[in-house]
DNA sequence: GTTTTCTTTTGATGTAAATCACAAAATTAT
DNA sequence: ATAATTTTGTGATTTACATCAAAAGAAAAC
């Protein structure tokens, strides 16, 4: 929890009674290593923050596994557009170890609308979402199968130690082998 | 503004007030063929209604344009990591026909947050972006260069009659020669 | 209505990275 | 510890697409 607050703190101070509404409203969250936190075509309704551990979000491509992104300690995450839309989910969260998490569910969180703070929070992080996913895009269409996998390195160097080299070459959209060759390089 | 107000109602009814408040808050702008609306290093303040026309987005890569995507009738655009962030833009927007917009500041739509109908069409708006976002980018990523066509052809069949072929081949990432090749085949 | 400029087409060539195939290494299960 | 499974590494081959070059076509400027 104190991690949490220490995250949203960054971007704006939270008073106590802010903090306390935190408490009230979410939720500790353990999985093992390997367990489902979602699977599709169930309604993703949490937001988490990742207290330990690593979770890795991916869906299908004609039986193939597409991995999205791998979230590492203290990120957030969600099912965007499920949670967004209140549609059944197409991706899988899954751990990659033994994690600790934060939960908040919808509903809880339009409790915390009432908080400025907090709202100014949602709003400062969701600007900031934006902005990375433009640049992730930009970035990741425009270099060859080296330059991506640089780039990975620059905005998540824990990631590309912890994560597993296939999902890595899932990320970023290149073979298995070619990032095998990137590395030994 | 009639045209406005439609869109708008796609997502929720409008009552008078908020009509009149948009009617009030909002202005025309007009624009000729080849015409930048933004350049980079101006901050974005704007949200714009594309009423006619055609208006597209790009950015420099080592000096070459790298189209993001072109708008036709009846959507809303701005650049969005300036506008949410107030962070000055790296993108140009400019017109490609002769052009009508409703544009709205920032400042003004921050007014229009007492109209309860106009703030769950920006967040209905904003969720639908969230989740286009996410399908072009899962789309495009995937795919090869006939498939990427095709998605567009799916997604944007108005765009690709009306770009040229070189924007065309610059939004999905592959060269004006494979697009027109693909054309003929 | 001509000329100039920009855009698209078409063919030839080159190359980055996918795929295939299998070996080595590392995890996981028994 | 040993076996079974999964993951990673390495070479050979293929291929989709970029790039280069030059012509044809269309649009803009004069």
């Amino acid at each position: 929890m104190e991690q949490l607050i220490n995250y949203i703190e960054e971007f704006v101070k939270l008073d106590d009674d802010a903090k306390a509404a935190l408490h009230a409203l979410t939720e500790m969250e353990y999985f093992v290593k390997s367990e489902y936190i979602l699977e599709p075509d169930r309604r993703c309704n949490k937001i988490w923050f990742l207290k330990r551990g690593m979770v890795r979000k991916f869906y299908l491509n004609d039986g193939r596994e597409k991995t999205v992104w791998i979230h590492t300690e203290n990120q957030t995450f969600t099912s965007l557009e499920s949670y967004a839309q209140n549609t059944p989910s197409k991706e899988y969260l899954q751990t990659c170890e033994d994690s600790e998490l934060i939960s908040i569910t919808k509903d809880n969180s339009e409790k915390l609308a009432k908080f400025p703070k907090i709202v100014a929070f949602v709003n400062a992080m969701m600007a900031r979402e934006f902005a990375n996913i433009d640049k992730h895009t930009k970035a990741l269409n425009q270099r060859d199968a080296k330059g991506k996998y640089e780039y990975l390195r620059e905005i998540a160097p824990e990631l590309l130690k912890r994560a597993k080299l296939g999902h890595i070459a899932s990320i970023i959209g290149v073979s298995r082998e070619t990032v095998s060759r990137i590395r030994k390089a």
